[in-house]
DNA sequence: TCACATACTGGAATCGGTTCCATCTCGGTG
DNA sequence: CACCGAGATGGAACCGATTCCAGTATGTGA
């Protein structure tokens, strides 16, 4: 394998000459860097990371830290992410941990501790305080996107807006008996992305005086299609009691509502309106009336906090204020209409 | 930082028995061991990767090429690849490229042949010779996980078979005007996964007697559920040339296939029987008739067989036989009915 | 009792870059 | 014309592990 030291006695230089032709920092005289260049091409030569890492302490790596990739959301995420730091010259290390257990534990004292990454950016992950502490210590940026946590920057839309929104949408068009399919440990966990998306149900519909009838209409379940149809099923039950609307903390649940309520013979938005959150690919073909959010470009956001925490100074957007939410849209279709 | 120097001086020992002590290799006595071990974790020692990895070789790092993350078989097989690579202590590092293009070229020469992966495994990649050429220079294993191209270990169910014994079970019920929604490419590229569930669907045809038939019903669509969609109501628009069965190349192509016959007032499987390939998770939700592959456990096999073409001697499962195909199942559920 | 294998340990070389520091040249300025 | 600074280059130290080799202590078989 040839190594830096080829190139320079070939080029006729040394090998600092040589590493700052290649690496472009420092001065060289034009001529010289391209006799570099040649030598460098004609015997194939290829840095090893490896060895300039160890110099430099930059692995060029950052970690990815998410709990599905199976989920529309976090794939949007994921693909937004990897795209960027390509581009930026990075790879990217992906850590699939969910929930906490071993597995969780070890990534983060052993995978995310080692020196292999110049920087975490931790995806719908409520991270402790010890994981902060942690990555603190070794001084490692830490941007988290829609998730709680203290340490490292905040990416995340207003959740509980979002809830309320979507309520409010459901109560202008004159429903009062609506229903929330909310994501699970949302009742349990109020800082999550679940929990305040039922805060913002709660506190429109008390603020719409309609706070007894919001309790009884809550049914928690998994963030899936399958997790809709089950918990549209299990709301739509009840033929008395039956809401009129429905509030899904995704869009899909909200298709599995849909489907749950074509199963039962109701007719969308005829006998129930369905609004969902998140602006999925297939909400078009759904004709699915949600609030929007933009999961490729939030990963691309991410990583341009990264960078910058990073110290490149190539940022194309301007970063977001600290703290500012991120954009969501109001997109009404056919799934939501004023009640009969 | 902590550095290896450290620990041997505070345990009272060359770093040369530092080293052996920490990393297993080579004799050292369990009382050293122990004293090397307690230094290690009272400052806080963490190895550094790069310095290993310069002087072995080895990066502990796989590369995982695939061209979607967000379709449910790779999101899968992603998943299944991660979790397998965690718990050899290994990193993956993700390039989320698609079909030819700059970004692609740009992995293969700049990224992958960067000496940051020990491996590399291709999920539904269709690599050109260039590509393994590439790879096989740098002495890189290579695992290809449902894709073509010839160097390295190919695993891979059958998909004529697949798609021979999808049509026979419509045939099987009586019917015979069978359209294929087929994936993009299936025509121009027989080769590809697309391309040889589509010859299946043809080859069974062709075997009842119904060529022409065939020829007739095939729709190229995109393998997502919008895509499904629109293929199906393309087939189902002339209402005397009408199918009574369709053969999804995916499930998630059945889905929208689902969708649109209903969208059409077609009941399923009155009207219409809807056959589909993967097993993907939401089947058993829409009572999916399909055959059934197990995307997460392919890509824990092609871990093991990644760690097997990398030394590494922990191999759970048998390794499967080159070239023999992976095993799928048909499932038959409420989709798929008798002719009536 | 001696020879010899084996367990254990330390010194030093090594991997392949980057970068500090010293040296030299040359053009511009007071 | 002397001086200064910027540009260009080379030598050498350095990052932090692993591992070869040599040396010592200990145990085993003849």
């Amino acid at each position: 394998m040839a190594a830096i030291g080829d190139v320079a006695r070939l080029a006729g230089v040394s090998k600092a000459t040589a590493s700052r032709a290649l690496s472009g920092r420092g001065h060289v005289a034009d001529a010289t860097r391209r006799r570099v260049e040649a030598a460098a091409a004609e015997i194939g030569y290829i840095a090893s990371p490896a060895a300039a890492s160890l110099v430099t302490g930059r692995t060029m790596n950052v970690g990815v830290v998410i709990p599905f990739v199976n989920r529309w959301f976090f794939g949007e995420v994921l693909e937004g992410i990897e795209q960027a730091l390509l581009a930026a010259g990075y790879d990217l290390t992906l850590y699939n941990v969910g929930s906490a257990g071993l597995d969780r534990d070890r990534v983060f004292d052993f995978f995310l501790a080692r020196k292999r990454v110049d920087a975490v950016i931790a995806v719908g992950v409520d991270l402790t305080e010890r994981e902060t502490a942690s990555l603190d210590r070794r001084e490692k940026p830490l941007v988290s996107l829609g998730g709680s946590g203290t340490g490292g920057a905040l990416l995340s839309i207003d959740d509980r807006a979002v809830g309320a929104l979507a309520t409010e949408h459901l109560l202008h068009l004159g429903h009062t008996r609506i229903a929330h399919l909310a994501g699970e440990g949302a009742s349990t966990h109020p800082e999550s992305v679940h929990g305040c998306r039922r805060e913002g149900y709660l506190e429109a519909m008390a603020a719409a005086g309609l706070a007894s009838e919001a309790d009884a209409h809550i049914v928690e379940t998994a963030m899936s299609m399958p997790g809709g149809y089950t918990g549209a099923l299990q709301l739509l039950g009840h033929p008395g009691r039956r809401p009129s609307a429905v509030f899904a903390a995704s869009d899909e649940m909200a298709f599995g509502a849909i489907r749950a309520a074509e199963r039962l013979g109701l007719a969308v938005p005829g006998d129930l309106s369905v609004i969902g959150v998140d602006g999925h690919e297939y909400a078009e073909m759904f004709g699915l009336t949600t609030i929007e959010q933009y999961p490729g470009e939030q990963g691309r956001l991410a990583v341009d906090v990264v960078l910058h925490l990073l110290g490149e100074d190539v940022v194309a957007d301007p970063l977001p204020d600290s703290g500012a939410p991120l954009p969501t849209r109001l997109v009404v279709r056919s799934t939501t209409a004023a009640l009969r």
